[in-house]
DNA sequence: CGTAGCGTTGAGGTATGTCAACACGGGTGG
DNA sequence: CCACCCGTGTTGACATACCTCAACGCTACG
């Protein structure tokens, strides 16, 4: 399923880099060779199964990590337990709050993700000489203030199937379709329940809406974690 | 109403800087003496009453402010005139969305405001050239996605008593207290319909939750728009 | 004194939550 | 191979928190 490199390991340059979908990307793409090849040195390539903790809610954080594949999951819980997802990270995130000694938020793996970690000295080392770096990184945190603010929207003031249709697009949008199925087809990269704590309602009424929406033919469901959306701009309509 | 100075258009170097209460604050703490006298030179005080329109969602951001007094209320609208507001900015903050071409939230003044306008090229070209106000530009995204994100958990999750709750606890801690009033006591820079876009409610609903806050003696009501907290912890305990 | 804007209160409706039963699918062990 | 179980998802019946609509109070202002 995976496939390992042998040639990662033997090689004085960066080759890990050279290869990787991620090096023109992400906070990466904002490095020189040098810089580049130094941070290599520290920076480790790992893999993570869904479910995994990745990082605990006021916690020390202990490093960084940039996003290859996969979805995180960011949430938030009350004391009494009631959880709320705040934010998905893609390819090519940077996972982890900047220049903070403690986590303000649970990131859990959504789906099977493969990371590149890199201790927290070594990346506020660089952003602190590196100027396109720190520029990049404020960017993300700009795109990801923009998309909270959108879900503050639809959070605060939509129905329960304008969520559902707003968080099916917001999937849509931001997965690679699937290989072995139509055109605009893709994998929820949440479960019910995850999607639920996103939206701010309970399984019962998410799995009511996702329904009422394949009753309409707007989406179609191939194996519970897999939709086919016929028609984009239909979707959209759903969303209010 | 409005104070005009004589002294500031005549003078090369900054006085108006120099007498303002932001000066080592917000961004402008982040500049040399140099750098400052050179910004100053584009800067305009302004000042705007309650409720007028700083800046329209998806129009072009002709300048950036610093708030130098009052709060400024983010507000994004569907199509069909839902509202929520996405965001409240307090001095020493800086107004505008850096490095868009168009803004993605209305500002309105919330109440009455004092801002520093500050040209958009003026301020992103000093952007460019200095470091350590991109990185306090940043550190304020940083902070104000934080911020949202806590407050996508009381939209999603928290009762509508807790809400409110969560609402004037917020002002109270962001607020200077009242002069005439005793000890815990401020005015709410929100209408009520103000309130009630913020949390994902109706105005009815706010008002009935103020009202049973203030018959369960966690709040006083001196002026509707005047609160007095006896007890800010109990006020917390009814955030949830 | 009348009107307009804002806030409060009440009565009743509805969307969503709660509780419970059931369906499906995948693993494990006999 | 089947029996069983467990996690996940769906569906139904009912409860309720919040919304909607409507009336009314207060204050400011002409």
């Amino acid at each position: 399923m995976q496939t390992v490199r042998k040639d990662i390991h033997n090689s004085e340059i960066p080759v890990l880099c050279q290869s990787c979908e991620a090096r023109h990307q992400g906070i990466c793409g904002a490095l020189s060779g040098e810089e580049l090849t130094a941070l290599a040195k520290s920076t480790r390539r790992v893999h993570k199964d869904a479910g995994e903790e990745l990082m605990a809610d006021a916690m020390p954080i202990a490093s960084y990590a940039s996003v290859l594949r996969g979805v995180i999951k960011l949430s938030k819980v009350l004391e009494d337990g009631r959880q709320q997802v705040v934010g998905l990270q893609f390819a090519p995130d940077l996972l982890g709050r900047p220049f903070a000694t403690e986590s303000r938020v649970t990131a859990e793996a959504a789906s099977d993700v493969d990371l590149c970690v890199i201790p927290k000295p070594a990346l506020e080392e660089l952003l602190s000489r590196s100027a396109p770096l720190e520029h990049r990184v404020m960017m993300q945190a700009l795109r990801e203030l923009d998309e909270a603010r959108d879900w503050m929207v639809t959070l605060g003031r939509k129905t329960a199937a304008e969520k559902v249709a707003s968080f099916l697009y917001l999937i849509a949008t931001h997965m690679d379709p699937t290989d072995d199925a139509p055109e605009t087809s893709f994998d929820l990269p949440l479960s019910r329940a995850d999607i639920s704590d996103f939206l701010g309602l309970t399984v019962e009424t998410v799995s009511r809406q996702i329904s009422r929406l394949k009753a309409d033919g707007v989406i179609g469901i191939v194996n519970f974690r897999q939709i086919s959306v016929p028609d984009l701009a239909r979707l959209r309509l759903r969303c209010g």
